[in-house]
DNA sequence: TAGAACTTGGACCGGATGGTCCAGAGGGAG
DNA sequence: CTCCCTCTGGACCATCCGGTCCAAGTTCTA
């Protein structure tokens, strides 16, 4: 056994472990979501969950693997949905219908980014579940440049355009929309900032 | 007397009483910009301000009236540096080179942006503290707005060029590009979403 | 079917933290 | 100089909340 857990921390053994587990980073998740990582609280997570403290510690030694395990599960789920999606795209238009369908259903609740609202709270947070969202990014940032990539391989970019620079650009962009949008309550912002973008690389146009 | 606020609240009425508060309101500032607004203590800011509790709710009604004094604090300091700064702009090149003056401040510590870090963890917030962040953003963009005004009225931009569009890009970039350089822990993310909305600002030039 | 291993309920603990209270010190106005 | 309002120290309180513990229940295995 290898000694990278420092405290006592038990993986399910039977099904019955294993749908307890599920159902306690389920719940984590959800009140996460709602509360923000600093305010989710271990008895809310319990009752929502039907679940008690002896379970929770049972299968994470303390509050922070909790959190760590619900901001794993949010990524991985987010990441599930974003690299199917990537796969299609190759050709400028795909990427533009794609990213705008994006915009389209973060307008309809304007909450956070799913992954960019975790970094921010854990910028001085526990370690492990932040990086665990730096590296989140990165592969958001990866299907956005072979995006790019494939699309530039068929001719639509210009030979000189820095997909690696145009793909952060991105990025940055439907991150500081997708913010303001949500300050202001209002899909406004993100509309205009990934217009902007997408208007950038359509000047890039071979 | 106005029943404006509905706790007790005194306002100092020496200048003994003036100073106390003056203190508490920046020692309050210090732990939320150190540890974020959830994660200001009391204590913390009691000591670091060489005051005791009874002084902190003479002059508030409780823990949110303070964090409001605080958050409203930054956000006219803030803005009190914003203001004179974008008055002088009057050509592409002054705000090119005044963003560029912000972005390689900002990359010395990489820390959050000053009021977008308040708005994102008083997403949830009490609403009186959150409205003024988001009247700190509106303030924001209106700078930027006018410069781009007078920018076009130089005729450096092109006359269908929407200033009010181009302000709110340039916000979400530099918000955008402010929280992944924060997350990255690198000045590079900021830097490129200031130059893809530079360029673009370029590509509308007359 | 019996025992071992795994899982669970829920009482209990202690520290952290926001909030209350009042007696007394400080300082300005008459 | 005195009086009164302002300001301050710090003890005290209630509660929230993460974390511990153990006995009892459940499931797997021999």
């Amino acid at each position: 056994m290898s000694a990278s857990q420092p405290a006592k921390e038990t993986t399910p053994k039977t099904r019955r472990g294993q749908a307890s587990r599920e159902r306690l980073v389920e719940a984590a998740v959800q009140s996460v979501v709602d509360h923000g990582i600093h305010q989710m609280r271990l008895d809310e997570v319990l009752t929502s969950a039907g679940s008690s403290k002896s379970q929770m510690y049972h299968y994470f030694s303390d509050r922070d693997a909790l959190v760590e395990a619900a901001v794993a599960h949010r990524c991985d789920e987010f990441l599930g949905q974003l690299g199917p999606a990537f796969e299609s795209v190759s050709a400028l238009s795909d990427l533009k219908t794609l990213l705008r369908a994006f915009a389209a259903e973060y307008a309809r609740e304007l909450k956070g980014c799913p992954i960019g609202t975790l970094a921010g709270e854990l910028s001085s947070g526990p370690e492990p579940a932040r990086q665990l969202v730096v590296e989140a990014f990165a592969a958001w940032e990866n299907h956005l440049e072979r995006a790019l990539q494939r699309i530039k391989a068929a001719g639509e970019l210009r030979a000189d355009a820095d997909t690696g620079h145009l793909a952060l650009g991105l990025l940055t962009a439907l991150e500081g929309g997708m913010f303001l949008s949500q300050v202001r309550n209002d899909p406004t912002p993100l509309e205009v900032a990934l217009d902007g973008a997408l208007d950038r690389l359509a000047s890039l146009r071979e």
